[in-house]
RNA sequence: GGGCCCGUAGCUCAGCGGUAGAGCAGUGGACUUUUAAUCCAUCGGUCUUCGGUUCGAAUCCGAGCGGGCCUACCA
């Protein structure tokens, strides 16, 4: 009998036994005091004696984390939400539910009344007068000491490394703590949070791949969005002044440590306002989230401390990649020159890169990883920015900046571009490059361009990567840490392994063997 | 996508050609202030899968599957 069938078989036993004596499931449970909460009224009220008229009673739930038998007595570990309480249980107190202990697992769920006292040792413990399980768990606990290291266990059952190692609950925590500081900020600010579809005939407002569904019973096509950007702007079209999104979005592409299919991406807008507002704006965000978060300004990554102090550093596309990567792409107008220049630095480019892909290599490869400490890159050029105004006084870039800190893109904004026809032209343009083989274009989306000719003001648009903001505040490096439940690759079962196995055997050795040859 | 590394008990890990091991968890026993409780005994394995080499494979070789790190693209 394999060991893990033989555990569960133990646990569902005593189920039966406890069930036989009461419900191990009840619906309602009355918590009088958290962990966290008993001990503050204990030190409140001066530590009275548990026998004493003042004593302090509780009634205090949670996980049984550990047990110490001691014969006629035991100590339980109750953890819950707040922390780690003590439970003290007597035979003398206690009579027959004494016995019932050898009941409880490591895992149960366990509700315990009695009076707070301090032991010799000086923990703040629960001297049980009644208890009772609440949740017979089947499975065991990860082990008390190690916990569950294994990263594909803590990720596949994240619930185990929550329950195991303090460090995942902080991380969970502090993803939350960033959640709710950004709504704050903007909501602070006057933004509206607005919900726009997910499922959408186009997925346009970036250069990726979509996921595609299929809508049952109108018999179409969807696809899963890529950005939030083109259906903000309708509401900008449509009068509203500040909005913004936090919201989940899809890119058809790989996994690593570094991406993830869904992400969560915040989007804002704001009318009136250009990218040297957005940029003064993405500077408080950051500063003040981690304040929020952290309460302080400094990040430790590492070797490395990030300082959010505004201003941050900022410098222009074209300067970064004269500085880090030693050219002017002006020197370079022609695909053909770019196309020599990337092979001499023998950096890999794509079959039917355009001259701004190409660009972007370079900028990907010799100037990001450089930018450590927080700063922005002004004035992309305009072929990399289909959705961005141009400079007035420079045609060939765009009014468009990204964020960069610890290597990674933070943020990227632009002064929206609200030119109909520029637009269209910039739409079209990027379907020529598609035709061409550059697969990293945006697709045009016909009801867009009719939102904006109508009228969209002169408009400020923010994107930033909730993961990686998350990621910069909790010093994580891989972003599986910041994602509860990242994609993971499918877990064939016994007999998939086996057919896939097969399968490749004879994908090696095609048709019948004869031995005798 | 490319390179390197890993997969042994529920968990954490040894073992690296000769009968599959430890700690924790579990089970039985001792113990009424312990806290990685302690002490005694004990149960538990298709050693990731398939194939090869060998008298003999957890161990060596190949392939598959899954994972990690580095690297590349995208946020």
């Amino acid at each position: 009998m394999p060991s893990e069938a033989e555990l569960l078989a133990q646990r569902l036993e005593k189920r039966e036994r406890l069930l036989a004596l009461a419900d191990p499931y009840p619906a309602t449970v009355r918590r009088t005091h958290s962990a966290a909460a008993a001990a503050a009224a204990f030190a409140a009220a001066g530590e009275p004696a548990p026998d004493s008229a003042d004593a302090i009673a509780v009634t205090v739930t949670g996980r049984v984390t550990a047990q110490r038998g001691m014969g006629r007595a035991s100590f339980l570990d109750l953890t819950d939400g707040t922390g780690r309480i003590q439970l003290h249980l007597r035979s003398d107190a206690l009579g027959d539910s004494y016995e019932r202990l050898s009941l409880v697992d490591l895992g149960d769920f366990v509700e315990a009344s009695g009076s707070l006292f301090r032991t010799r040792t000086g923990e703040i413990t629960v001297a049980v007068t009644a208890w009772r399980v609440i949740t017979k768990a089947l499975r065991p606990m990860p082990e008390k000491w190690h916990g569950v290291t294994d990263v594909e266990t803590r990720t596949r059952q994240r619930y185990l490394d929550l329950m195991a190692n303090e460090r995942s609950r902080e991380i969970a925590l502090t993803r939350v703590a960033v959640l709710a500081a950004v709504r704050r900020f903007f909501v602070g600010r006057g933004f509206l949070e607005v919900e726009t579809p997910v499922l959408q005939e186009q997925a346009g407002g970036a250069a990726a791949r979509p996921f595609m569904t299929h809508h049952n019973t109108l018999d179409r096509d969807l696809f899963l969005r890529i950005s939030l950007e083109l259906h903000l702007k309708r509401l900008l079209v449509g009068g509203l002044e500040k909005v913004f999104e936090i919201g989940r979005v899809f890119r058809n592409e790989g996994i690593s440590h570094r991406h993830n299919p869904e992400f969560t991406l915040l989007e804002s807008y704001e009318a009136y306002a250009d990218y040297h507002d957005v940029a003064r704006m993405v500077e408080e965000l950051f500063a003040y989230v981690a304040a929020e978060v952290h309460g302080t300004v400094h990040i430790t990554h590492g070797e490395q401390t990030v300082d959010l102090t505004a201003p941050f550093a900022r410098t222009t596309y074209r300067r970064a990649l004269q500085e880090h990567a030693g050219f002017d792409y002006r020197d370079y107008p022609t695909v053909e020159a770019l196309r020599a220049l990337a092979h001499e630095r023998r950096l890999p480019v794509a079959q039917g890169a355009s001259w701004a892909t190409l660009l972007d290599g370079f900028m990907s490869a010799f100037v990001e990883p450089k930018l450590v400490q927080p700063t922005f890159v002004f004035d992309y050029p305009v072929e990399l920015s289909p959705l961005a105004k141009r400079k007035p006084d420079d045609e060939g870039a765009a009014e468009r900046f990204e964020l960069f800190v610890l290597g990674y893109e933070m943020a990227n904004a632009y002064s929206e571009l609200n030119d109909p026809v520029d637009q269209r032209a910039r739409m079209e343009e990027q379907a020529r490059r598609l035709a061409a083989g550059d697969h990293e274009v945006e697709v045009a989306d016909e009801d867009f361009l009719v939102a904006l000719e109508h009228g969209m003001p002169p408009t400020g648009g923010l994107g930033v990567g909730i993961d990686r903001l998350v990621q910069l505040m909790t010093g994580e490096h891989s972003l599986r840490e910041v994602i509860l439940f990242p994609a993971m690759r499918e877990r064939p079962s016994g007999e998939q392994a086996l057919e896939r196995a097969r399968a490749a055997a004879e994908a090696r050795a095609p048709g019948p063997t004869d031995p005798a040859s």
